[in-house]
DNA sequence: GCAAAAGTGTTTCAAGTACACCCATGT
DNA sequence: ACATGGGTGTACTTGAAACACTTTTGC
């Protein structure tokens, strides 16, 4: 009964970004130690001893690419013996959203090892990353359409037609402008402000909104439940 | 950057057992090691380096409980450093369904450390697994309103009326007869037999059904999206 | 014959879906 | 003036919810 374990526990972090232009996009870096040298990988490493998981994957986004998460959620653990050629890792996977700053800021900052992918243009990853990300993608469509969780990748204030963008990318399928509207505003977190959006073509200008979590957390409470 | 992890992996398994009269049951073992003794705990152990995560819960559960499990889904990692008072160990939790006959026989079979306990009336667990089975329940509640996954805790072959009890007992709520019956034979996955309820006491004996998987995988493919 | 459980339809109400025209701005 | 994107209401259809009496069996 007496085992001599040894696997390592690591996590990955599979980070979204949005806007409207190039959709939305995750966050990779490019591998510097032998093991698939170059490639592009999910951000993540070995987790320390005293730290949770959490920590631990706050912490690798911030020592591998500089930005802060917003929103963080676990998503899977992968460990199939054979998922790192090296030895044993299990890996714990989160999600997480960055809202629109971090994620031009960060476009620009590139130092070509760490770079964000349209996620219907991402390479060929390291290890199961590939996987992990499709898991990812999976839940972020699942988990968007049952928690507003949608406005953690987008600016505090926002045209609407921004968040209806957001939801008909990441569900990918069109959504009636009206009816989407119509049932967003009837759950009462979403406040228009009289700020008017500066649009930076042509066309008419929209008032701006933002999210009120405060009123989300209590209406939650008292038992409303989003769906789209 | 050369880090000498000493973290342990370890799965614990919440294995749901169901009947009409007991209502919804968790199995669970009393420890015989120093930490915990003697407190009740759920089943699981250490991950063996060569086995994927599923393998190392079904053996563990194999080993300490002699039950083999029917449907097993992973539920989520606790990974918090203090969560174990020895050493560090982080621990994939699954949760998993077993069908009337096995959860009867284990029933039977027991050693008095090994037993099944009511949801409803659980004892005080070792390590966080009080945390675990809370969330399990969670995530069985959501699971079972969108996957038809309820089958797995019946026999083959089950009168209706066991299915909708089983609803309400999972969901915590009274269903109405007719709306649920209707609702779920629209899908079209539950077949009625002729054979006949073997009723103990009084009352109408009832038809007996049975849920045919491959239709369901069928018509999933086809784009149903099952919902209660 | 009475208690226990199963079987069965209709009506009402709420929510989902489909759909088209006008408005404000930039060029 | 025209191109671009924003804003708005109604009619129709579908699904959800509420609801009560009859039938078969054991005792």
């Amino acid at each position: 009964m007496t085992i001599t374990q040894n696997i390592k526990v690591a996590v990955d972090a599979v980070v979204f970004g949005y806007n409207s232009t190039d959709g939305l996009s995750i966050l990779l870096i490019k591998r510097k130690s032998d093991t698939f040298h170059g490639t592009w990988a999910l951000p993540g490493g070995l987790v320390h001893e005293g730290e949770s998981l959490e920590q631990a994957v706050t912490r690798e986004l911030n020592e591998e690419t500089g930005v802060s998460i917003n929103y963080l959620e676990q998503l899977y653990t992968f460990g199939k013996p054979e998922r790192d050629p090296r030895n044993r890792v299990v890996s714990v996977a989160y999600y997480g959203l960055v809202k629109p700053d971090i994620f031009k800021l960060k476009a620009a900052t590139d130092a070509s090892d760490v770079a964000w992918f349209e996620v219907k243009k991402l390479p060929t990853l390291a290890f199961d990353h590939n996987e992990i990300i499709s898991e990812a993608i999976k839940r972020l469509k699942g988990k968007i359409t049952y928690e507003p969780i949608g406005f953690e990748l987008l600016d505090e204030k926002f045209p609407f037609s921004e968040l209806e963008k957001l939801y008909m990318t990441v569900l990918d399928r069109p959504l009636d402008r009206r009816n989407f509207k119509k049932k967003i505003m009837k759950f009462g977190f979403l406040e228009e402000t009289n700020e008017k959006q500066s649009l930076s073509g042509a066309g008419r200008p929209g008032n701006l909104f933002q999210f009120n979590q405060e009123k989300y957390f209590q209406l939650k409470k008292e038992g409303i439940n989003f769906e789209i």
